[in-house]
DNA sequence: AAAGTAAGTTACATAAAGTAAGTAATGGGA
DNA sequence: TCCCATTACTTACTTTATGTAACTTACTTT
């Protein structure tokens, strides 16, 4: 059925940024290392999801998660090289809603 | 709930392309004009959804849907300028995968 | 000691996607 | 002409993904 005419290395690329909350926790990520509870509010995201993506992220190279045993532990979330090298990805994906999505109103 | 620190516009945009099977639409229209079962063989994407996707598209300026009345009448989705401005991200993306996605195995 | 925070997990509810069969319009062949 | 095929969808039903909210464990502050 899944009949891939398309090249297999794209496919997996959009079914990762496909996936709802990756490519909006790589963003904020990549403006430096987050933890748990700064990435649920920033974004908005359920911490069920989140642990999920997290996880997911990690086995694929994308983050990496770091315990930081400072006073009260740290957990922190950083992107890799694999994970840096999605910034102009999203930096076009920036580019292009300012250039053509509409503010304001719900619906275009 | 959904408090958005993030951008409106980038989120909007983040959000069209997150969802499931509309950046591969969108590339293979990229392409040229396509027709509802052509889509649908090359993508693997269900009828149902991709019918769902092509409305969704149409109705936020990202694709336009011509009636041709040929022999048999054809249906034929092309791509407006608004759609067509994607083609950096979706260039970006590919470029990303063939660096950093690797080909065979299923887990990376 | 009680309450709070961080980082999750678990159980249950709802929404989105997949599957498969059905429909309407046209066209071709026996 | 009747029957089957194709295109472009839609409908009904199942499975998977997300969302919500409460719970856990470890540690800290009051």
């Amino acid at each position: 059925m899944k009949q891939s005419i398309i090249c297999p290395q794209f496919e997996k690329a959009i079914s990762l940024l496909s996936q709802r909350w990756t490519a909006l926790i790589i963003n904020q990520i990549l403006s430096g290392p987050h933890r748990f509870c700064t990435l649920q509010s920033s974004i908005g995201i359920s911490g069920k999801v989140l642990s999920e993506r997290l996880k997911d992220l990690e086995q694929k190279g994308i983050i990496k998660r770091e315990v930081i045993p400072e006073t009260p532990v740290i957990i922190e979330y950083s992107l890799t090289e694999k994970g840096y090298s999605l910034e102009p990805v999203l930096k076009e994906i920036e580019n292009w809603s300012q250039s053509w999505v509409e503010i304001g109103s719900e619906e275009t």
